[in-house]
RNA sequence: GCCGGUGUGGCGGAAUGGUAGACGCGACCGACUCAAAAUCGGUUGCUCGAGAGGGCGUGUGGGUUCGAGUCCCACCACCGGUACCA
């Protein structure tokens, strides 16, 4: 193959090594995780999968870069290190690809994955290639039907008809969380709400256990995807309210955080979507059921944008009914408005206007009463009010100043929503907000009208889709209404052939369109079925792909639960922040479903998350459409892997982004250049005796194999080329101006160079290590250990303050007493003059490296 | 609005409460060269000063401390998440 070297590489061929090295790790295969012989520690290092939507760009140079460094860094630590590869590779931007260039999705994808997979091999990342896998084979997708029947049968995949989220673009259903400002997360279309039966996993059954366990992660997450995560479950305390509706039998239950708020309820608001609200206005007059109807279609054509946007005016309908306060029997007018949400809490609320900012604006804009019942005058610490009695002992209210027209909500439109002491609640008087929260929850209790509770915002996951290239869900419609599971002797249930199947999007699955597949019998009764149309959404594939990777070609099981409880969970997943829900929610989630199955023996997938930033460029995101993108290919073309590897890993801080424009590749390969340069110049032979070498350069290589490993482990990874910078240049000034490039310092230090260097330029560590006289793979060559005694410093350069400022440096042993060292900075000459004769009053000494006066 | 995060040279960024600016990019000066590239050496926070040397400096204002980029309080700016969530 012809090349022409890269410029800027002091003269080395770095293609031909790149090349040459590429072609030994192919042949060798040196990073395949050991097997149960191997008795080393474990680490499972795995970067988020791809989508093989293309050939790699710059995020996956800088994913895979950092999951790679960690894995190089364990292998070098004496770990038994797992790091494989594999591809996410169902989703639509396949389907679209066939129905725009009349391809089959399967095609346009391996091709994709071929093109990525030669990507990494000339990118020098060391996976163990033994354990690829594809979740579009059936290999792969027989495991996520296997695992929707054993949900199915514990009740966690179920079937409901609930308002869904619709992707007027791609045509099917979305998760919440798929959702984003309104759109769609994929295509950008606009989302609107559609009813619909459809498949879910019951994930708000672990709400509990998915926000409380990410206390255990604290410190080794990002403190932002808790954060987010929390917000996401979104767990609300306070207490369901039964109210009794005039003319029905059966009360209707209300959530709300603030039930002491229950005496300042003035009307009563139903989701115009839910059920409740056609059950009551089926019951009503013609005029009203006309009234509603109008709303409700109205309501409904709405987007997601428009509903969302903020200061929408409030709009509603009164339906003519009543419901009955449990805690005073006051009639509730009841009205039906979009502000209520039918998928949240019960889709019904009490209204405060007095205290709730959204009933206050529908209030006023529906001319309603209001009635304050917390005075957010009142002092809440300090001395109790006395509440007066009367004759009976009832406390007599002492009500609000009404007067002051700036806390009056009914004239300055602003809900009272801080603290303050009950008023006009009978017995809940005089009690500041939270004791009345927990008291009115008592009261209900004892009136068996209520209860304490808790919501979420978090929604049972929405798993159907309406497309053809996903997972088809193993289950079957029979001629009777059974929908029964499809028998695990014929799984897994296959895709038909796309050939001839209408692909666009139209509203209903492709798959209904293949008759023949369609078309089965049921297992019950032999008679005609139909299968579900429908596939799993794609985050299903990846929601436990990190337990296949164990044994990927297992046929007769999703994972080996031994191997699985060996190597996982994940010591160090490593991923963008954009899957910060999603997917991390999913995956914690199916974990969480594992172990209660009895599969695995741990609770949450990744010990540890990595989030790295995005590579940008001139401040914006790259992307195609905007023609600005930075091409993977052509960097490596035109620097080499090592390179842009080295670039990127000294860029900045992992989890910052990085602007494509302060990434100095043509720097990066200089600094390589020096290192093989170094590599080179070495005149010793390995059997040198280092510890006869100058102590200052061995000092510099010693204080970084003392620092990386924690450098690594605080994935300071800049900061480590840094060091390796450092030591490169000392090397070079020992070799030119030092001890002579024959020094055994100096062929030390560019071993440590070429071990540590490993994690970032293998190509050019190994050529360094061949150079150095060695045959093995440096890649697997364990590190050195720091020795002590060339981490503690001689001497030591003490500062001498006066007043805070620094006057004063000197040279002093590094175990010098605290008496000698004030002693030397008392009689400084500097420190003479710098006093200028005044009194010294103070002293504080820090030997070896401070001497603080203070003086009038 | 609510929740979280971040503010350090021209730029990317270093810095267990102890000399702020490591390392690099860029820039400038010099060596080599017919010349350029590459390479090598030097300078490079701002400012006053010929120099010695001094003053000021980590978003702003306060505080704690012998000593604060680092800890505490208040504020400002920017970024991210989320939002009729009852």
């Amino acid at each position: 193959m012809s090349h022409t070297p890269f410029p800027e590489s002091g003269g080395f061929d770095t293609q031909a090594i790149q090349d040459k090295w590429q072609e030994r790790w192919e042949k060798a295969d040196p990073f395949r995780a050991g097997g149960s012989e191997d008795t080393r520690p474990r680490k499972y290092v795995l970067a988020m999968f791809p989508y093989p939507s293309g050939d790699l760009h710059m995020g996956h140079a800088e994913n895979y870069l950092y999951s790679d460094i960690v894995a190089r860094a364990w292998r070098h630590r004496g770990y038994n290190v797992l790091n494989p590869i594999g591809w996410d590779s169902f989703g639509l931007p396949a389907e679209n690809a066939a129905i725009k260039r009349g391809a089959e999705p399967r095609e346009w994808t391996y091709v994709n994955i071929e093109q990525q997979k030669q990507g990494f091999r000339s990118y020098g990342v060391s996976f163990d290639w033994s354990r690829e896998l594809h979740t579009s084979d059936p290999e792969y997708y027989h495991w996520n039907q296997w695992l929707f029947q054993r949900m199915h049968e514990r009740d966690l995949a179920y079937r409901k008809e609930s308002p869904v989220n619709w992707c007027t673009n791609d045509q099917t259903v979305l998760a919440n969380e798929q959702v984003v400002d309104g759109r769609c997360e994929r295509c950008g279309a606009e989302v609107i709400k559609k009813k619909l039966t459809q498949w879910y996993f019951k994930i708000t059954k672990y709400a509990d256990r998915l926000l409380d366990d990410l206390n255990q992660l604290e410190g080794f997450w990002p403190h932002k995807v808790l954060q987010m995560q929390r917000n996401w479950i979104g767990r609300s305390i306070g207490a369901d309210i039964d109210f009794r509706i005039e003319g029905r039998d059966e009360a209707v239950t209300v959530f709300s955080t603030r039930p002491d708020t229950l005496h300042g309820a003035t009307f009563f608001v139903l989701a115009p979507d839910g059920d409740l609200a056609a059950e009551l206005v089926a019951e009503a007059t013609p005029e009203v059921q006309e009234r509603f109807q109008t709303y409700l279609a109205g309501v409904s054509r709405q987007t997601e944008i428009e509903r969302q946007s903020t200061d929408r005016p409030k709009t509603g309908v009164f339906l003519e009914r009543y419901a009955i306060n449990p805690v005073n029997g006051e009639r509730l007018p009841i009205w039906a408005a979009d502000y209520v949400l039918a998928d949240y809490g019960h889709g019904a609320v009490m209204a405060v206007p007095a205290h709730d900012q959204r009933d206050l604006d529908f209030a006023r804009a529906f001319d309603l009463p209001i009635r304050v019942v917390v005075d957010t005058t009142a002092p809440i610490t300090g001395a109790i009010p006395v509440i007066e009695l009367d004759d009976e002992g009832v406390p007599i209210d002492p009500g609000m100043d009404d007067s002051i027209d700036e806390l009056n909500p009914a004239k300055t439109g602003l809900a009272l929503v801080g603290e303050g002491r009950m008023i006009n609640s009978g017995a809940l008087d005089g009690l500041s907000k939270r004791n009345a929260i927990a008291r009115s929850i008592e009261q209900l209790e004892a009136a068996g009208t209520g209860r304490a509770a808790k919501t979420y915002r978090l929604r049972d996951w929405l798993i159907s889709r309406q497309r053809f290239w996903g997972t088809p869900i193993p289950m079957i419609h029979t001629a009777d209404g059974r929908i029964v599971p499809v028998p695990h002797e014929q799984l897994p249930l296959q895709l038909p052939d796309a050939a001839g199947l209408d692909l666009t999007p139209k509203g209903t699955s492709p798959l209904g369109g293949a008759t023949e597949w369609i078309q089965t019998t049921d297992p019950d009764t032999g008679e005609p079925a139909l299968r579900d149309p429908d596939t799993m959404d794609t985050f299903v594939d990846s929601s436990w792909y990190f337990l296949r990777f164990l044994a990927p070609n297992d046929a007769t099981q999703a994972f080996p639960s031994a191997e699985a409880n060996k190597w996982a969970p994940v010591d160090s997943y490593v991923g963008g922040v954009e899957h910060a829900i999603l997917h991390l929610l999913y995956a914690r989630f199916i974990t969480k479903v594992l172990f209660d199955m009895g599969y695995i023996e741990f609770t949450e997938p990744f010990s540890s998350l990595i989030n790295q930033g995005m590579v940008i460029l001139g401040g914006s995101k790259m992307s195609k459409s905007k023609g600005n993108l930075v091409l993977f290919k052509d960097e490596i073309d035109a620097h080499g892997a090592d390179a842009l590897r080295v670039a990127l890993g000294f860029a900045g801080p992992v989890e910052d982004d990085k602007d494509w424009n302060d990434v100095s590749t043509t720097g990066a390969q200089k600094f390589l250049a020096r290192a093989l340069r170094v590599a080179q110049d070495v005149t010793s032979e390995p059997s040198v005796v280092w510890a006869e070498g100058d102590q200052a350069l061995r000092r510099v290589t010693h204080r970084l194999l003392a620092d990386a490993p924690a450098l690594i482990d605080q994935t300071k990874f800049n900061v480590v080329v840094a060091r390796l910078m450092e030591l490169v240049n000392a090397t070079r000034k020992t070799i030119d101006s030092g001890a002579g490039a024959a020094d055994p310092a100096v062929r030390e230090a560019a071993e440590a160079t070429a071990m540590v260097l490993d994690l970032f330029a293998p190509h050019t560590a190994e050529e360094m290590w061949e150079m150095l006289g060695y045959t093995g793979f440096v890649g697997l060559v364990p590190w050195r250990v720091a020795d002590p005694m060339l981490l503690v410093e001689d001497t030591a350069k003490a500062i001498i303050q006066i007043d805070g400022k620094v006057r004063a440096t000197l040279d002093v042993s590094a175990k010098i007493d605290a008496a000698t060292l004030e002693d030397l900075a008392r009689t400084d000459d500097r420190v003479l003059k710098a006093l200028a004769g005044r009194e010294i009053t103070r002293a504080v000494v820090r030997p070896p490296k401070v001497v603080s006066f203070s003086t009038k």
